[in-house]
DNA sequence: TATATATTTATAAAGATTATAATTTTGTAA
DNA sequence: TTACAAAATTATAATCTTTATAAATATATA
């Protein structure tokens, strides 16, 4: 896959959504289409800064919203003072782990759960969210050491 | 039920999660329990405030946190910005109506999820959330007005 | 009644997000 | 190419939520 023709695709993607592709913008989607960590408004920004040296963290903030918007990405709220992001758009649980932090993707058809829901029957379903916390395998391996890697909690 | 064995019960609760009983406290747990508006802490403390003048919004956030470490409540996480507050512990998820913002709760089980899903199998979950948006049918039918009642995004 | 401890309160501080206005970039037409 | 208009980015200020701190109040115990 040629850089050249990688950018190509995903301004392709924006220009779909009606959304200018931007130097900023390709690079923020860029971002999140090559990461599976749900970053944080704070960590796209503080490593785009590199690259982009007069980045500004509110262009991470207009961008995230206006691809929010478009449906290009979705926010991960898990934690309160957490905003999360994920660029992929397919229905999938998160799993937050509360030792060392880290937030995993697993599958889950939540469609079973909807019909023959009394409640939920009426109502029009625009979006399902799942997230569980707990310890993952790594940490429950490492439980003889005291706390390996730094949790995640931030409190 | 009389008011007096109604506190009795609420600080008998207390004293069992080792919570000293103390007349906010009790307050702010009668009023979890006497609602299902998942409340935020601002609609928490301005309700409150009317019955208890020299209230402090501190003492509902020192309380809540309190009550959150003793499993007496839990925390609602939606929208960014909203935190809410349950009593309700036993497992149920929660759908928002985008139109009138009205916060509804659905029965719901996930044991299936978890035994049978490959990564969470040898994952320890100690908390499982699920949470929808859409439009509540209540809205659904009104529809042709315009706007009924106020949308709870707050942006 | 003293004294120690815990709780509440008021206030300041920290952190995250949004709003505003100026600057820069981009696109278009002469 | 140049001039102009529109959009995007940036820097900064403002707002909002939550936590931290210290003083004041209330509670419990000896």
């Amino acid at each position: 896959m040629k850089p050249g023709s990688k950018n190509g695709n995903i301004s392709d993607v924006l220009i779909k959504k009606n959304i200018k592709p931007s130097y900023q913008r390709i690079k923020v989607f860029e971002y999140l289409l090559g990461t599976d960590s749900h970053p944080t408004v704070e960590q796209i920004y503080s490593d785009l800064v590199n690259e982009i040296p007069t980045l500004s963290k509110a262009t991470i903030y207009n961008t995230l919203n206006l691809f929010e918007g478009a449906q290009l990405a979705r926010v991960i709220t898990i934690e309160e003072n957490e905003t999360r992001y994920d660029a992929c758009i397919e229905e999938h649980g998160h799993f937050k782990c509360e030792n060392c932090g880290k937030i995993y993707d697993f599958p889950v058809n939540l469609d079973n759960l909807v019909s023959g829901n009394g409640i939920l029957e009426n109502f029009k379903v625009n979006e399902k969210n799942i997230y569980f916390k707990g310890i993952c395998s790594k940490c429950l391996n490492n439980k003889s050491n005291k706390q390996e890697g730094k949790n995640g909690t931030g409190k």
